[in-house]
DNA sequence: CTGAAAGCGCTTACAG
DNA sequence: CTGAAAGCGCTTACAG
């Protein structure tokens, strides 16, 4: 920078301005600065610039993995409301392992992040303290708790096990089942764990057994895994009549397995998965679903934080921000009505 | 820091080298250090330490779009290689947008990484200019240029157009067809369009005609790419006997799309893919594909940079370095010999 | 509209 | 094994 002050015969602080806000300069100047940028070909140091202002633009994303299209999404969606503002994601991954996550989250605080965007709810007792005390907007996604850390975007998982047990019984069935992945360790996917809680809680509410919930296999659930525990889940109770998976790619996974077996997807078992991905509506026959607008919720926790960075002084900041986006019960072909 | 140092009653150099290099310190001087920095809890500042010592740990990924398994196995892999030395990814969406990636470049090079691998071997004229004048190590992956801007890690695209022709070829087709995305404007898959070039000169060298390689649609590719794809090629020749397709993704939307038209695989069509995705695997019948190790492209990236990065002084440092990984055909259920 | 001074929180390079 | 000084390349906060 000093060379670009040096050339275009100003001080350093008229560059900085063309650079940051270059209505303060002279249209004179600005075009002698400009010229000299270019001729150096000039690329300013961002390093130093944050170091300086105590604002680095990064945004911490912490996800499970990126290997998800529904966190690929948010993610996505996150990286651009962000954009256009000039922020830079800083992602980390978890692979669900709540111990991997504290390390994460304490290794991006020496990088001074300007806001923590992370997937989840449930944190070690020393990941919470550090982001309580990180003194910078905090957005916990994919949930939304009583009592957010800081603020929350998401929707009750819990909610959307409920709702997949009442379509399940609405259709006629008492023999319901679930697939979903272990909840003990450290490593676990509590998300879908809710929503194995939830569609629990509404089976027994309608008199119907619980006994029929599969937690085999560590998060991520993979097709592999949706063939697995179906097996279980036949061996366990061979006349089950409906299944809902906590993610659709174990919905998958079940189906061509029921494929592979003979068994017929929906007259001689329903299933529901979750999520809505694109492979659940292609597949044949078609899944029936659980969606939830995983790029609106990058996208809305990005918007949030961007109306707490970029608030002018005075402004009123949201605080404490609890956003629920949703989910909608997509009924395609795999859950049909018994008997029928 | 300070606060540490004086705590401690050291100087702030001491604190700096406990952090750094414990060894150097001695036993009861480190102790003491530890104690004030657990009491004040005290964060290090790497945005200081990054300009003070002109080294960030931050490595640039620039990949076309993380919501691609492919790519985000890649990321994966290249984030576990680098992660236990400490590195952070920073990582940059292109949506595969030439302007989009030079934009990207440049933006990334203000935050001053210690290296950049990218996505891909075809660039703006500017974007490969500020790749190479930025004086750090860059690592094109997803394929093995004649000439890398500096390294190379991936395998030839090319090549597995020719292999995936020659195989549909020695089934015995001679009408063969491909699906892929356009390869106009700024948006397109280079990588795909070297698969479809090298499919159509080895169909050319067989005697077969390429007029039935199918570009349709902006990249990237998705199971609906794949069904009406699919449908173009049958209305341009509805006596198709096998595909080729530039991803899995599109190889089973068609495979689906032929379920709902009644059109029998591989009886009536066969289908060849490229990427072992898991869906393909699980899909019934399964997907022949050609295999690439998207994560192993990741880590040897990594594993290179690391060799460049953390080389002692002296040390011998690899330079342009070309790692094919290579690929693999993989024959399951849906490529048939004709007739039989 | 422009500039001189101070400082952000570290590490480098010496010195002892 | 430890420390004092200088400096990394910017921006902040004044001053004019």
């Amino acid at each position: 920078m000093s060379d670009v002050s040096k050339l275009a015969g100003v001080s350093k602080m008229t560059v900085s301005r063309v650079l940051a806000d270059p209505a303060l300069v002279s249209e004179e100047t600005r075009q002698k600065v400009m010229k000299a940028i270019e001729k150096l070909g000039y690329v300013p140091d961002r390093i130093a610039g944050s170091l300086s202002s105590r604002r680095t633009n990064f945004i911490t994303a912490i996800l499970p993995t990126l290997t998800n299209s529904n966190f690929a999404d948010s993610a996505q969606g996150l990286a651009n409301a962000l954009r256009a503002a000039d922020y830079q994601l800083l992602i980390g991954y978890t692979m669900y392992d709540l111990q991997e996550e504290e390390r994460v989250i304490r290794t991006m605080m020496e990088r001074r992040p300007d806001a923590i965007v992370v997937a989840g709810t449930v944190h070690t007792k020393m990941a919470s303290e550090v982001l309580m005390r990180a003194g910078i907007p905090i957005v916990e996604i994919w949930d939304v708790p009583e009592h957010p850390i800081d603020h929350a975007v998401g929707f009750s998982n819990y909610e959307v096990g409920r709702t997949a047990a009442k379509h399940l019984i609405s259709l006629g069935f008492t023999r319901i089942g679930a697939l979903g992945s272990r909840a003990d360790g450290d490593v676990k996917d509590w998300r879908g764990e809710s929503r194995l809680l939830g569609f629990g809680a509404a089976l027994r509410e309608a008199g119907i057994a619980d006994d029929l919930i599969i937690r085999e296999g560590s998060a991520p659930v993979s097709y592999d895994h949706g063939a697995k525990t179906l097996g279980s889940l036949l061996a366990k109770a061979p006349d089950v009549e409906a299944i809902f998976a906590v993610s659709d790619i174990s919905a998958v996974g079940a189906l061509m397995e029921c494929h592979r077996r003979g068994i017929h997807v929906p007259d001689q078992i329903s299933i529901l998965g979750f999520g809505d991905f694109d492979i659940g509506r292609q597949c044949y026959p078609a899944i029936s679903t659980i969606r939830v607008d995983a790029q609106m919720i990058g996208r809305k926790a990005g918007e949030l934080l961007l109306s707490i960075l970029e608030a002018e002084k005075d402004a009123a900041v949201p605080e404490g921000a609890r956003v629920d986006v949703g989910f909608q019960l997509i009924v395609r072909e795999t859950t049909k009505r018994l008997g029928r």
